[in-house]
DNA sequence: CTTGACCTTCCAGTTACTGGAACCCTTATG
DNA sequence: CATAAGGGTTCCAGTAACTGGAAGGTCAAG
């Protein structure tokens, strides 16, 4: 298979591909003509990437994730503990973006967002009085 | 006042006071030592910045966000249609880390986490039928 | 034989800083 | 007066994870 076929495969876009190839996420092998060729396995592989990344698994998780999906004798406890942390990152970022909403939604329900000058959302930014 | 008193007052690293002046969101004045001399007004715009900031504004939002503070003519409509796209914006991003949360939430859940290779969470990421 | 759709590599840009090196200025102290 | 600490300065490089674009090789069809 060609990238390109691939990359309509997994979803993944042609470049991103490109891009596992050059941090050795993956190592396809190359056809005579220089062209990259896909096994099943690279298929298996990137879309195993694919999914981790829509979980928001970095780069690097990934590159740990697939390490202990390819070790027969791994720990479930090691796979558990790379998941639980970036649960917690995710929470946190959903916690400040949550206390962003609010704030930005209290401001924009006091903002007139007419042709006049008065404005609370500056006001607050200008003060800082606002949370 | 130097850089390192406006870092204090405002809760900004030096490196990003500096760093705001390179993409002139500030400019502040230069005493004969060469150093940066930062009047009330640069300090006031530093943490309108900071709070805009912080309420997760780009910094290229910013930049809108101050012109129009210093617009004596502004309509507050354009304060609010700015603010009203961040928050859009925002509440996708969050949108995205519940959906995220959710699913790493089941697949922990379901994943024993002892000495034993089985593990539910890389089962999903190597077949997809996650959710 | 040419056109168009592939493929290749390499370089640069994105966001918003952050770290570090190399060096200058100021103030206090032995 | 020398020096050491603690400011300040510039400039360069790196971060994360791609993405766009240029320049050029390859392949199948008409």
């Amino acid at each position: 298979m060609n990238i390109s076929d691939v990359a309509k495969a997994t979803g993944l876009p042609v470049k991103t591909i490109r891009y596992y190839e050059d941090i050795d996420l993956i190592t396809p092998g190359r056809g005579e003509n220089g062209y990259r060729r896909f096994s099943v396995q690279d298929q298996h592989r990137l879309a195993f990437i694919g999914r981790a990344r829509s979980l928001g698994f970095s780069v690097e998780a990934c590159r740990s994730l697939l390490l202990l999906y390819n070790d027969r004798d791994r720990a479930s406890a090691d796979v558990k503990r790379i998941a639980r942390e970036h649960l917690a990152e995710i929470e946190r970022k959903r916690d400040e973006l949550t206390q962003m909403r609010d704030t930005l939604f209290q401001l924009i329900s006091a903002c007139a967002g007419n042709d006049r000058p008065d404005c609370p959302i500056l006001a607050d930014l200008a003060s800082g009085d606002g949370s």
